[in-house]
DNA sequence: ACAAAAGTGTTGCTGTTACACCCATGG
DNA sequence: CCATGGGTGTAACAGCAACACTTTTGT
């Protein structure tokens, strides 16, 4: 192909979301050559007519049922060689939603800790994902928190997420200390049934950072 | 223009330097219309032969003097009528160096904080860098602080740069002594000659965090 | 000797860690 | 009554904030 200043775009969407205290990443199945049966991040190629944001707004309606996400941008990948067929540059934004059935079946939740077979670059373009996501989840940049938990939660739960993204155990007692000190939760008043003791429903303060 | 999925991709480099105790950037005056005489952040179009990154090295080699710089990508701008001529989708890259005399009558250093007439939307361009940037800088993440002092440095500048990122006074003693328990630079011995007393001379340990 | 900037310690406060027992519910 | 998970306090320690005087150099 003769030099141009005209190139192919895609915008990739890395869907993820809280599920039982871990985070998952909803992925689709290839049905095609090249990486047939291999897992993508999901996506949309960008026309001449359309942002960045459009068009991933477009795959986020794509996948039904829709929770309204929140969603940034991350990083680009533009290797001549990361798509065996042509020349692609990907732009991957990060979405957070609420977890829910997908009714797709070439799509799956998985845990980011242990991915399928993935195609083309999307192994090393998540992996680069998680690690901004982490940073930014520690800092609460963006009350992304409230992002992940919109809805209420026990704070066992919050400390499972914790525990998952430091990958350590946390104490308990210090855990709701600083949580209570932070003040940026609310009780419910509700309880939640398990197997034990029922848990208390906090919800978070709108506005409410860790730092600052 | 029909309807196609070819784009326009510029990649610009934000360049910024420390210069005494401040962020400045490096921005280029346009010569022709549109916004001639306005200023621009530096970048090239790229070709399909080309990476991002590769576009950006060029951008960087063309400014001389060069020395060896610190990138990073930040977001994508790619509103329609971004550019009043043609569609082009903008991928920003940070760069950090070390401030030199610009042999380019085109070129020149602002103040972050007053930065002169801006041409597109380069001015919010620059302010969304511009947080990333200070936010990178507190968490001095990727050992950023490295990059902006490869060479040495009086305590007192280093405080004067936090100052002007936090916009905000900090004590002297507490300042060094964050510093000396944070186990981040060391002293070569070298002092430097002011108005006053001599300043003693640092530099950062490689491998130095604040954070971890 | 004075002007200019660099260097230095102590105290109170605040947040963090380490640690073990009782409580509420369902079966 | 037992299994399961939820909820709670205290003491030692570390990091952070507030505060003023002395030292070194050039003129």
């Amino acid at each position: 192909m003769a030099k141009s200043y005209y190139n192919v775009i895609e915008t990739l969407v890395s869907i993820f979301a809280v599920d039982k205290g871990t985070i998952k990443i909803l992925l689709k199945r290839k049905k095609r050559e090249p990486y047939r049966n291999y897992w993508i991040i999901p996506g949309h190629v960008l026309s001449n007519e359309e942002t960045l944001e459009t068009s991933v707004k477009k795959t986020m309606e794509n996948i039904n049922p829709v929770n309204v996400p929140y969603i940034y941008e991350t990083k680009s990948f533009s290797s001549l060689d990361r798509d065996p067929v042509e020349r692609i540059i990907a732009t991957n934004f990060n979405a957070i939603v609420v977890k829910e059935l997908v009714n797709d079946y070439e799509m799956e939740w998985f845990d980011i800790y242990s991915l399928p077979k993935m195609a083309y670059d999307h192994e090393q373009i998540i992996e680069s994902n998680i690690k901004e996501l982490k940073s930014r989840i520690l800092h609460n940049d963006d009350n992304i928190l409230l992002k992940f938990f919109p809805h209420d939660f026990t704070l066992t739960e919050l400390q499972s997420f914790f525990e998952f993204v430091l990958n350590k155990k946390i104490d308990r007692r210090n855990f709701r200390k600083k949580i209570f000190n932070d003040n940026i939760v609310s009780h419910t008043g509700e309880k939640i049934k398990t197997a034990g003791r029922p848990g208390e429903l906090f919800v978070f303060n709108k506005g409410g950072y860790f730092n600052e």
